[in-house]
DNA sequence: ATGAAAGCGCTAACAA
DNA sequence: TTGTTAGCGCTTTCAT
C-alpha cells in the first residue's frame, strides 16, 4: 500500500491535502482525484466515502500544485467586429489583452479573431476557424441572431463555454454576460440633454451604414432617448439628420443646413459612439445656449469634452467592460470559481468636462 | 555533479526552468535562486553569469512552482478608523476584505485594526500592535500627521512597505495610493448644484464634530466646493448650518428654522457623506424648485436618491477603492508586480436617479 | 475499478 | 561561496 505521509494526524492542524482525503476515505490519491474532477470511472460506494471525506475536511485543492502538475494550457477565442483606430471595438480589444496579462502564470493564449458587420459569411468563416482550435472558452458579442445561434449551438455540443459581450442573446445558454443595459443608457442620455430646462426641439444626429449591413445594434438605445424625451417632454420635436462618418466636409454642410433653417435649436444628441465627428461643426459654430450630449469614453469623444464642444458623455468605461469580461470568465474556466452575476450590467457613468481624469 | 534534466536543449523550446538557467550559467539552481532572491551571497562573477544567462532565456519563475515549495503566508494589516453601520469606513472595510478573497491561493491573512478618530493614542496604539505581528504591508488612510508619519518610518526600517487609501502624506515613501481628488469632487459637487441655473443662494449644511477631534479632513472637499461656488456665482452667498449627525429631531429644526428665515433657497449642499441626514426634512417639505447635492455612494444616500429627495451624488465607489488598493498591494507584495500608477485617482462618478444601478 | 509512483518547477536545509 | 536533494500538493501514466 502507498506510505501515509503523516502519522500524527491530529497533532498537525495544517490544510487538508489529497492524501488525508484518500486515508480518510481509506483509497489512493488517484481515486479522490478521479471523483473530483470524473475522470475515469469510480464505484458509487468509494465515490460516497471519498466525497464524505473531502467534506468533512472541508478540503480545498491547492490550485498552484494543481496547475504545477497538470501544465494545462488555455486558450480563449474571442470574436468580436473589426475596427479602425479610435473605434469602440478596439477598447474592447485592449481590455481582452489587458485581462490575458493577468494569468500569465496560467499559460493562458488569447487569440482574437474580427469579423466584418457587414457581412454575416466573415462572422461564419471565423467562428468555423475558432471551432477548429477547440479553445477551453469563447466571448463574442451578438449581432447577427441567427449566426451567433448556430455558433453557440456548436460550442455547447463540443462542452466549450462561452460569454457574450456589449450585448447577447438571451435564450442561449451563455456562462456571462457584460455590458450596459442600451435601452436604459438612452434615457439618461436623454435626461442629461434635458435636465433643468425646457425643451422644445432636439436634434438627433444619425450616421449613414453600409446598405448591406442589416443589424442595427443601436436601435435599443435610440429608443430608450426618444421615448424618455416623448414621455418628459411631449410638445418636443425630435428632428433627425444623417452625416457620413468618412465625409467630414459632408457633415459639415449637413450641420449647417440644418442649423440655417432652425436656428432656435440647441439640444443635440447622438446616439452612437461618435459624437466627435460634429466637432468641427460645434467649434466652427459657438452657440452659448447649446447643449450637446454623446455616448462612450472614445479619446476622441473625451477630447471633445475637454475642448467644451460635447457637454457631457454616457460612458460605460468601454475596455473596463471586456476586462471583467475575460477575467471573470477564465476564473470560472480555470480555477472553477463560479461568477457571482451570470448577467453583468455595468455602470452608466456620466461625465462631463468637471469629472474628467487626467 | 547534478545531472542535467534536459539533454538535447535546442529540440524542446518550452519555457525556461531554474535547470536551463543554472545549466547556461554552468552553476546549480541552488546558486540561481540565490541570486534570484538575494538569499545568501553570491560572487560577482557567478552572479553576472547567472543574470545574463536570465535574461538571455527570457526566464520568468513559475509563480506556482514557488508558492508550492515555499508555502509562504502573507499578512496584511489594514489600520482605519473604526465605524457604525453605513457609514464610510464599512465600505473601505469590505472592499478589503473582498479583495482578500481573490488571494486565497496564497494563504493570505488580512487583519484589520480600527482605530478612534478622536483618539490620537488609539491610532499610536494600533500601530504598535501591527508592528509587533511583522506583517508583509500595511494600508491605512492619513489622518494624524505626526502619528501617521512616525508609524511610516518605523515600516521603512523594517523593510514593510505600506500604502494609503483615502488620503495620504505626499512626503512619505509609500509604495501606493488610492483616492480621489477631495478639492475636484467638492468643485464637481459644485458644478452640479448650480449647472444651468442662476444661483444666489446656497445652503452648505455641516456637521457638529466631536470637539476632541482635530484633523478635518473634509476640509478640502470643502474648500473646492466653496472656491467654485465663489468664482462662478461672485454675488452668490453661501449660508451655513450645523447639524448634530445623532440628533434627528434637532437637525429638523435646524432645517426648518433655517428656511423659515430663508425661504427663497432652493440648492442645498453637504459636502461630508451624510446628505441622507436631511432625508426627514426633505420629505417633509417638498420644493419642487430645489436641489441638493451631496457626496459618496453610501447606501443611506443611494436611497435618498431613489426616493427623490436628493438630485445628485458626487461618488467614488467606496469599496472598489479599497478593492482595488489591496489588490495591487498583494500583487506588489506577492507576486512582485510593480504597480502601474503610484497615485491612483480613483474616477469620480456623478449619480443620479437616471444612473442609478438595480 | 483502483493503487503506486514519477514528475511538474521551485525552495530551503544541509553538505561540502 | 556553491552544490545537492528532499519535499511542496497534485496529476497522470502504468500496473494490477
Amino acid at each position: 500500500m502507498e506510505k501515509t505521509r503523516r502519522i500524527v494526524q491530529e497533532t498537525d492542524n495544517k490544510t487538508p491535502t489529497v492524501f488525508d482525503v484518500a486515508d480518510l476515505a481509506g483509497v489512493s490519491r488517484g481515486t479522490v482525484d478521479r471523483v473530483l474532477y470524473g475522470r475515469g470511472r469510480v464505484s458509487q460506494s468509494t465515490r460516497e466515502k471519498v466525497l464524505s471525506a473531502i467534506s468533512s475536511l472541508n478540503y480545498i485543492p491547492n490550485s498552484h500544485a494543481s496547475q504545477l502538475a497538470s501544465r494545462k494550457e488555455y486558450l480563449f477565442c474571442c470574436l468580436i467586429p473589426e475596427f479602425s483606430k479610435g473605434e469602440y471595438w478596439e477598447y474592447i480589444n485592449t481590455g481582452f489583452v489587458e485581462a490575458a496579462k493577468n494569468f500569465s502564470s496560467y499559460s493562458l493564449k488569447l487569440r482574437i479573431y474580427y469579423y466584418n458587420q457587414n457581412e454575416e459569411s466573415s462572422f461564419v468563416e471565423n467562428s468555423r476557424k475558432i471551432l477548429e482550435s477547440s479553445p477551453s472558452g469563447v466571448i463574442m458579442n451578438a449581432v447577427f441572431r441567427d449566426e451567433v445561434t448556430l455558433f453557440a449551438h456548436k460550442l455547447e455540443e463540443k462542452g466549450i463555454p462561452y460569454a457574450f459581450v456589449d450585448n447577447k442573446i438571451d435564450e442561449l445558454d451563455y456562462t456571462l454576460y457584460h455590458g450596459v443595459d442600451p435601452y436604459k443608457s438612452g434615457a439618461l442620455g436623454a435626461y442629461l440633454l434635458t435636465v433643468r430646462s425646457d425643451v422644445k426641439d432636439v436634434l438627433m444626429v444619425r450616421l449613414k451604414r453600409d446598405p448591406r449591413r442589416k443589424a442595427d445594434p443601436n436601435r435599443p438605445r435610440r429608443h430608450g432617448f426618444t421615448d424618455y424625451v416623448e414621455d418628459h417632454f411631449p410638445q418636443c420635436r425630435i428632428h433627425t439628420v444623417f452625416i457620413d462618418p468618412e465625409d467630414s466636409e459632408g457633415t459639415l454642410l449637413v450641420m449647417e443646413d440644418f442649423f440655417k433653417r432652425h436656428p432656435d435649436v440647441h439640444h443635440i444628441a447622438m446616439t452612437n459612439s461618435r459624437v466627435f465627428l460634429l466637432g468641427e461643426y460645434l467649434k466652427k459654430h459657438p452657440d452659448p445656449q447649446r447643449i450637446v450630449v454623446g455616448f462612450d469614453d472614445l479619446d476622441n469623444n473625451l477630447n471633445a469634452v475637454k475642448d467644451g464642444l460635447v457637454n457631457c458623455l454616457v460612458i460605460r468605461h468601454i475596455s473596463q467592460q471586456s476586462y471583467a469580461s475575460l477575467t471573470s470568465f477564465a476564473e470560472f474556466v480555470i480555477l472553477g470559481r463560479t461568477p457571482r452575476h451570470r448577467n453583468n450590467f455595468v455602470h452608466m457613468g456620466i461625465l462631463t468636462k468637471m469629472n474628467m481624469d487626467s
